[in-house]
DNA sequence: TTGTATGCGTTATCAA
DNA sequence: TTGATAACGCATACAA
């Protein structure tokens, strides 16, 4: 069923047909409503193809995923289920695509053969040969994280830094001294993965400012992980009385080191972070942390990057999202038993 | 960049420079040389709008995901992970469509505008319009889960009432009397959701065959709903000693309620049920389950897709997997001092 | 071995 | 108020 073969059944011309859709040009009420009652009665819907074909634009937008090896964080999931009801409402539709490497022929497609009319790029690097190449395609992208020189390109991200260094202040405030920072996975900082190494950045910011002992250590996206983690920085560091984390899949194995070690969080130990909502109200008792709010992060990214189909020049916008910590349970005061000077005098 | 500017480029005609492309006519070694030239440097690639166009199909496949409003479970997620991936090997774009009820925009788009060569459907229900609306619109589809009349559409299963039912006799081999189905959530099974139906099918079997007392109680998919609905159940039936579940969402909660009631597995307590690998093996202790294979169903679903899209008049096909049931160490016999008898004697 | 011409289904310009 | 027609970029049948 095609746009001729409406016409045919309604007795005008292909163009009337159109115009009778689109509304662009007048059309007599009886001739709409003779093919409207084709249409109706055909349930005929003009074909995305062909239509895209001839606008120049597909409504479409792609969205590059992490590929499926690593598997995606609730925090990745919700934003991709936010960008694509957002796109829903807009009525654009959302081709995905799963690519990590510089080489990958998913993201090749996307960019080169104008399958969409701009780009979401997830878990950006600090350096990312992606980003160059949306650039030189002139592909109107919107970033999710940005890369390290950030001033050319569209992007909303969340102030890992910032956030983590919030965190160790009211460590620091509660009186703890020896506090660790549970990082994302060996590979990611590897790769270069931005929020890893900014929350690096953080953390020593606000070690160094308070005088605190920090350390800082890599850990698999994952409860396991996270346990082996825990359970290694209780060993090296038995003075240890805090961490802060941007690992939410690693908060179920830091809870279970900490029950297996017999602390008590918050009297004994106590945790922080950045975190989507339903990892910090599952921790218990519910997290003290930044709520990492995704399915805004969604929302906010689809508009922004309408925004620059649309006017594709403008200076690049940026969005550093700082969600307020929401103070929970998982934090408290040093207990005077676990003080430093405490450890001290048991020697 | 076209395929015109191509051609005037290398000198050729805009045929020449398809045929130099696609290698479906001999081309001259200096003439193909010449337009390898032009097009490496120019970094040229056919528009994929208008080879769809023109070829009558588009190298893409649609996947119906459930509205963002429900948390995609863990295993949902790697299904979408899994089709992702197989189809980018297969060198098919994903598009995605998020809906769940009936009259919805994007679906609607996705089924009527040629934008799909086929479409992959999750989370069908027993009564489903939307298969209706599939198979009047001749697109060819595969669907995760079945309707009730499921003879005429293609579809990829997983055997929730087999499995169930042989968790319970599982149970059951173990000594226990009183066993419940901790089932998905009451939204779901209202909506006529085939796998909480069928395992309420297969529960009330088994339990039926070996003359247990069973009792099925719906279950939000999350952990706080698990928590509670343990605690309802051990408050209920002081006599439970076991439960099964295919809500792997849950599990964290059912754990907890557990620890809570100062029960431990599997000496206290069994649990067992059907849940993605990640969850079974985050249970503690590591939870006798059948593992569903969610990885691999996208694969299948899409190699089931591909050969419906090439062959579409083919008896439908249907794959019913039953994975076997992983023997961990989360179930066990029932303790003497929970034998129904002993409690009988207390009285 | 290569070039010309047609059509895929639309939208939009021009003409009536 | 409407119709004929060109054009979007490509693949391919037909011609040379």
């Amino acid at each position: 069923m095609n746009i001729g073969e409406i016409a045919r059944r309604a007795g005008v011309s292909r163009s009337t047909v159109s115009y009778a859709l689109s509304g662009k040009r007048p059309v007599a009420p009886g001739t709409r409503k003779r093919i409207q009652d084709v249409i109706d009665e055909s349930g005929y819907r003009p074909n995305a193809t062909a239509r895209a074909l001839k606008e120049g634009r597909t409504r479409t937008i792609g969205l590059v995923i992490p590929p499926a090896g690593n598997r995606l964080t609730h925090m990745q999931l919700d934003f991709v289920a936010s960008v694509v009801d957002a796109a829903a409402r807009a009525d654009l539709d959302v081709l995905l695509s799963p690519s990590g490497g510089d080489h990958d022929r998913s993201f090749e497609r996307l960019v080169s053969e104008g399958r969409v009319d701009g780009v979401i790029l997830m878990e950006i690097r600090l350096e990312d040969a992606r980003v160059g190449r949306l650039q030189e395609a002139r592909l109107p992208f919107v970033g999710i994280g940005r890369t390290a020189g950030d001033e050319q390109m569209c992007w909303i991200d969340i102030d890992y830094a910032g956030l983590i260094q919030h965190t160790v202040r009211h460590l620091a405030d509660l009186g703890h001294r020896r506090v660790a920072l549970v990082n994302r996975s060996p590979e990611l900082l590897a790769a270069g993965y931005g929020p890893a190494h900014r929350a690096r950045e953080g953390f020593a910011a606000a070690t160094a400012e308070r005088g605190l002992d920090g350390v800082e250590v890599p850990c698999g996206d994952d409860a396991r992980s996270g346990q082996e983690c825990l359970e290694e920085l209780l060993r090296a560091h038995p003075d240890l009385t805090a961490v802060t984390t941007i690992n939410e899949a690693a908060l179920p194995g830091i809870q279970r080191a900490l029950d297996d070690a017999g602390l008590t969080v918050p009297y004994d130990f106590s945790v922080t972070g950045v975190a989507a909502l339903p990892w910090a109200e599952d921790f218990r008792p519910p997290l003290t942390a930044a709520d990492v709010p995704a399915l805004d992060m969604g929302d906010k990214a689809v508009s922004l990057l309408v925004e620059r189909i649309a006017v594709p020049l403008t200076p690049p916008r940026h969005i550093l999202l700082a969600p307020p910590i929401s103070l929970r349970s998982s934090t408290g005061a040093v207990p005077s038993h676990r003080l430093p000077d405490v450890v001290g005098r048991r020697g």
